[in-house]
RNA sequence: GCGGUCGUGGUGUAGCCUGGUUAACACGUCUCCCUGUCACGGAGAAGAUCGCCGGUUCAAAUCCGGUCGACCGCG
């Protein structure tokens, strides 16, 4: 009786519209309501894994038009740890990010801290180089080579034992931890502890690791559903609304099976079937297929959810996604790549820190509106990343964020105006031209 | 004037004493990479006939002489 009442109200937790379908494609328009404010769909969900958007402070973000940031659960237990930003009141006012958040469980630091660790290994495989035999032997990372070890992570059915990358002490992470973690964090939307897979690993791994996912899945689900319980119970005799917008998120769950399509299939409708809020699309892919593979994921989950696509970021994979039905995506690629010198302008990418552009007087884009482009030069960013000033960083940072959300407001137009094909033929055209 | 120290890629150095295959390193430069962030990082390339002239030797950045230049000390 409480339990069904308490679904109803956690459901409401996200309320999802779809606005607008599009004509010749699954792509979809629409609005996720969450406690701390609206996330117009399609959205591009920046990446604050240590609760900070790298080089970026919270209000520029907003300025930009961020509307929604990505934490990471692992990364946050290990410092400052869920205690103290929960006794701060929250991750929203820790780091004075008022918007929606989201938080990452922690399955992509298994991959990350473990199979991936210091080996260079993207969970976006390239067929054309990896035939060539180049996705192997790629740079090994340095804290990797200096502690000689080659994976921080011990893997087993319950859950997950890691090395903390900065001094080696030991944490486990479980679906029932890293969900009262994620509680305590104080997010809007949450993810259910999935193991996220190389797309080197076996067909046979593939399999042991997605039963282990759904198990955990099912995991994740009850600890939230308790934990869910526990906080309302007091309230529901009196101001319910108010109790659960301390602290309740809604959960998603997370759909596995790396490359292979009949896995993720099966994965798609496991994890479809269960009571999520919403759905991720998480794990490994083959750069060609990440297309079809959303797109045969999707058929399986209920139309009325929204659909996340974890990690993926890259403009043409954005189009990609958004093409299949995803409504969101989160990436690093916009600070990862502004933090080394790199810029991302609708002809393509162009590296800064090249002394090319020395004396280039040119904003990064001439009809770029965002505050870099309408106050400073290639040459003067050009100069701080040569001299290592820390604003360089910054300042390519805020032109990145601004071009990923910026295009993702024009994607958006164009799905309400039913031109999402031709504007993603301009688009990529373009882009992809140089 | 005398004595000493030193001249090696763009910059700073190592190698020289105990001559020997493609002269090493750092920074800089250039190119490429980055997809639920361990990482303001990674991979690669170009670039010096070792101040100049001569000698010794099978072989000289390396030993010897001379010379030019820089610096230091003494006059």
């Amino acid at each position: 009786m409480e339990y069904a009442s308490l679904v109803i109200l956690y459901t409401s937790r996200v309320k999802f519209t779809v606005e607008k379908k599009g004509r010749n494609s699954t792509a979809r328009a629409g609005e996720i309501e969450t406690p701390h404010g609206i996330i117009e769909t399609p959205a591009f969900v920046p990446v604050a894994t240590q609760a900070a958007l790298k080089g970026v402070r919270s209000e520029a973000a907003e300025t930009i038009g961020v509307s929604v940031i990505f934490a990471n659960t692992f990364h946050l237990h290990l410092s400052p740890g869920e205690a103290v930003i929960k006794s701060a009141g929250g991750l929203h006012k820790f780091m004075n990010w008022l918007g929606p958040i989201m938080t990452d469980s922690g399955g992509f630091q298994v991959f990350s801290l473990g199979a991936a660790y210091g080996q260079g290994v993207s969970k976006v495989a390239r067929a054309s180089l990896a035939s060539m035999g180049q996705d192997a032997g790629l740079p090994l990372g340095s804290l990797a080579s200096k502690l000689q070890v080659s994976s921080l992570v011990k893997i087993n059915d319950d859950g997950v034992d890691f090395q903390s990358p900065r001094d080696g002490s030991s944490h486990r992470l479980t679906p029932e931890s890293s969900i009262t973690i994620q509680h305590d964090l104080g997010a809007d939307i949450i993810l259910a502890f999935d193991e996220c897979t190389t797309p080197q690993a076996s067909y046979s791994y593939q399999c042991e690791a997605l039963e282990r996912t759904h198990r955990w899945a099912e995991r994740s689900l009850e600890q939230h559903q308790k934990l869910l319980r526990r906080i309302s119970r007091p309230p529901l005799k009196g101001a319910q609304g108010e109790a659960l917008e301390l602290n309740s998120p809604a959960l998603f769950g997370i759909v596995q099976g790396g490359r292979a399509p009949e896995l993720r299939e099966s994965s798609a409708k496991f994890i479809g079937g269960l009571n999520f809020d919403g759905f991720a699309i998480g794990g490994s892919f083959n750069k060609e297929d990440i297309g079809a593979v959303v797109a045969l994921v999707n058929r399986q989950l209920l139309p009325d959810r929204p659909r996340h696509l974890l990690g993926i970021g890259e403009v043409e994979d954005i189009f990609v996604g958004v093409e299949n039905g995803v409504d969101t995506l989160d990436c690093v690629t916009p600070t990862r790549l502004g933090r080394h010198g790199t810029v991302e302008t609708k002809h393509g990418r162009l590296n800064l820190s090249s002394g090319k552009f020395a004396a280039d007087s040119k904003p990064i884009e001439d009809d770029c509106d965002c505050e870099v482009c309408r106050h400073y030069s290639r040459a003067y960013l050009s100069h701080l990343f040569r001299a290592r000033e820390m604003l360089a960083t910054t300042l390519t940072s805020i032109h990145n964020l601004h071009f990923f959300i910026s295009l993702m407001g024009k994607i958006r137009v164009a799905i309400l105006d039913d031109n999402f094909d031709s504007f993603r033929h301009q688009f990529l055209t373009r882009y992809l031209s140089t």
